[in-house]
DNA sequence: AAATAACCGGGGACCGTCTCCCCGTTTAGC
DNA sequence: GCTAAACGGGGAGACGGTCCCCGGTTATTT
């Protein structure tokens, strides 16, 4: 009985503070990369989580490693998201809607320039995370293009690059309480998108590969 | 015939070199502030500019005033750009569509976690730049709702945001090749803000009032 | 064209900030 | 209650940005 359920050998089971330090930190950080930005030092990361410095350290060797744990988790519960709205049986543009109402409350926005700085694109971790939200996406907005209510010149990089732009948070420490006009422009842009088109977009639909890509 | 023109006294006009440089400089920080957030070393806008850094610190006392002075020439460009629509006498809301996407070139969205941030709000040359564009913007939205094609639930808080936001670059030095998108996205949103309104949006109009309580 | 004063450029010292290790103390788990 | 793992905070070291100084250069004046 040395190691629990499925871990692994040789890894005995962290100990419970361990863990639920681990999970503060997370969060912590969660918040002051949405308030602060990327670079916020570690020391205040550890100090707003209640922990020591040494013990993020411990946890993450490197600033990369905390913020791929961070986008991972955002992901993760965007994910999860876009999962209730598909099971939810209404009108398939409402769930698409409220899905992406829902996705700026995860402050999603404040995650992308991590994604996009130097950022180890690759990790396992994060492509599986990544992978599960756009695949999710996907299948909203087909649902939602087969009942003719979205508009057909648009592909899932448009609609989330979209997202994140006008939901991403202004440096300044202060402004956090403009979710009451980023909710506004999100209905505005998502009355945009419903069909039928009020006009012709300039340049082609905007794939994920298409983002990667650049 | 000491002073020239209207110069005060005491200022015996610069030199001709020393105006041109000037002008490099404020361009490469607008450059550089697209391309790298407003945090870049003075060493290097000096670099890009092809000037020394002193050349630099000699026009511009504190990183503040080189923002003020750069924030100030993109707005007043802008400005120029809606002075410029508004003279065109063909639609109004095709004049204002026009006029975001002018906008989107300067990259205007690039400015605003400048202003935001710890900045003299109260600078004289900072409020005349903004009043001036509000101005011009107002009058610009104020013509298209008047021919019934903009809907009336928005103000110029709403529009000057979203602008903002939708073309902010993101702070990766590549993907300055997203024009591409920001553009399709600009029109989709242009597209949820025309008359007769798809949906009834949360929170009231955004004045500039607004936006500068916040 | 020569004189002169303003202007320029780059090197380097100073300084604040972030990172990351060390070690005495605490705490979970058996 | 014992043991080993985890914790916390202080501080050394390194990095990077700011800003001054001064020898050389260039525009303007007569």
């Amino acid at each position: 009985m040395e190691t629990a359920t499925v871990a692994q050998r040789k890894v005995p089971r962290p100990r419970a503070d361990a863990l639920r330090n681990r999970e503060r930190i997370v969060a912590a950080a969660r918040d002051m990369f949405v308030e602060c930005g990327a670079e916020v030092p570690f020391d205040e990361v550890a100090r707003r989580a209640g922990v020591g410095n040494a013990t993020l350290y411990r946890n993450f060797p490197d600033r990369e490693a905390l913020q791929r744990e961070v986008v991972c988790s955002v992901l993760d519960r965007v994910s999860e998201q876009a999962e209730q709205m598909l099971a939810e049986t209404g009108d398939a543009f409402e769930a698409l809607s409220r899905f992406v109402h829902a996705s700026a409350e995860e402050r999603i926005g404040a995650l992308c320039p991590m994604i996009s700085e130097t950022f180890d694109d690759n990790h396992p971790d994060l492509v599986a995370s990544r992978e599960r939200v756009e695949g999710l996406v996907e299948v909203l907005m087909e649902r939602a293009r087969g009942t003719g209510r979205l508009r057909t010149d648009i592909a899932v990089g448009d609609l989330m690059v979209a997202i994140s732009q006008l939901t991403r948070p202004l440096p300044g420490t202060a402004c956090l309480n403009m979710d009451r006009f980023v909710h506004r422009h999100l209905q505005l842009f998502l009355d945009g998108l419903r069909a039928p088109a009020r006009s012709e977009l300039p340049g082609t639909a905007v794939t994920m590969e298409d983002l990667r890509r650049a």
